[in-house]
DNA sequence: GTCAAACGTTTTGTATACAAAAACTCATTG
DNA sequence: CAATGAGTTTTTGTATACAAAACGTTTGAC
């Protein structure tokens, strides 16, 4: 927990862009949000700062900062670097993770399994990020594991929508237990292939919404927003 | 040219860091150094922000900012995470670089011939970089060639030194050919490899120049600056 | 009616003021 | 002599003040 009013200001403003409360292209007002949240502007500054060096917000200078949605090209296009940053994690994992990662690993998706039979969706989720998240460790390279962290971290909100596509946390699961047994084997190409496939096919999935959704251009997000309830 | 002073500060602060005027761990003084750059703490606290976005500074809460210099395993995963996003670039590129592109590409190839017979260095180094820029670019994918310019920078000061060890230029030329006529004949798996290993040598370049510096203990950075005359 | 220039308003960037947390000093105690 | 703690100094985080740039609006020229 963080004393910092400027870290509370970044948090409560990535979550209102992230759930759609501005509109792509949005000036998000100093004075206004600094009286909303009862501090000065120098902590929203701040902010500002932070979420415009995670993409979030666009800042011009002189002009302000803007809320930055991604557009639905862009998101395809985070999707296929996350696929190719998780099938280095793969290859990397399939020769260096140790044994208690591994064990780690294996416990992710058995819990994975559980969740999945008990049909607890949230906890499919959370053992699912706990599943990747070790993966990127397992690489053995921190560099690595944080950049994937990153990019994992930003995609978040377009990822969690695909799961809950018909059948896809079984087909999920399943693709869990391939990567599974190459990491146990050591076999680095098939683990590359799965979790390249395994991220490519949400991005797919992801696609595939969006197309269907496709009746205005409205930009990616914005539709994202929409279909919440 | 930009008229916000934190920006001037920011570059300034930047350029100061990678040229080694701080030690690793050193806590950066607010209140000297705006009486330094003849600012306040507001513009120095900006570039603060920016520096611990890029990594080259740790902001502690209520301790202050303290210079990060990449201990020597860091800089070496790196490079491995820099080869990585090259080769997916050249992978991607071989199938998706347009006509225009290419010859682009091609231009720099020739121009880095050139400087090479001159024994330009300095022209070499600014064509390589404008022939790495344009594969990130011929890749198609905007955030990965985006991602891929940016670890490309924070590498540069390392990468910067291992250019001037015998031979590698010649070396750097023919592989720049080499990956050249993948991307013309479209052979990905040609383009993948081949900048896959051009950016590892680089590392391992790198590696050994460090080796035979080892004397000491002493993080990367520090020998870097130590060898710069 | 359109364009442009002058004026007033809003908003950003920077400086400064101030409160609270951290660091430091140094005397005191076990 | 080490450890502790009160009191002081330093430094950070935040609020506020202010100058200058951007923006809007009205007025005037064509």
């Amino acid at each position: 927990m963080n004393t910092r009013l400027a870290d509370h200001v970044r948090e409560a403003l990535e979550q209102m862009i992230v759930t759609g409360d501005f509109a792509d292209g949005e000036r998000l007002d100093e004075i206004r949000l600094a009286e909303r949240f009862n501090v000065s502007r120098t902590p929203l500054r701040e902010a500002f700062q932070a979420l415009a060096a995670s993409g979030l917000v666009q800042l011009l200078p002189r002009r302000g900062a803007f809320v930055r949605h991604p557009a639905f090209h862009e998101i395809i296009e985070m999707f296929e670097v996350m696929a190719e940053l998780e099938a280095v994690c793969g290859r990397l994992a399939a020769r260096r993770v140790t044994p208690q990662t591994l064990e780690q690993i294996k416990a992710t998706v058995i819990a994975c399994e559980c969740a999945a039979h008990a049909g607890d969706s949230d906890g499919y989720y959370r053992e699912n990020e706990h599943f990747h998240q070790l993966v990127y460790i397992a690489s053995g390279n921190d560099f690595l594991a944080n950049e994937a962290q990153r990019l994992h971290k930003r995609l978040q909100p377009f990822r969690r929508m695909q799961l809950r596509v018909r059948g896809r946390m079984i087909q999920s699961l399943s693709e869990h237990r391939l990567i599974l047994t190459a990491l146990e084997t050591g076999d680095s190409t098939t683990a590359e292939a799965g979790l390249r496939e395994h991220v490519a096919v949400q991005g797919s999935k992801f696609n595939d919404l969006m197309a269907s959704y496709k009746r205005s251009n409205l930009r990616a997000h914005s539709q994202l927003v929409s279909m919440r309830e």
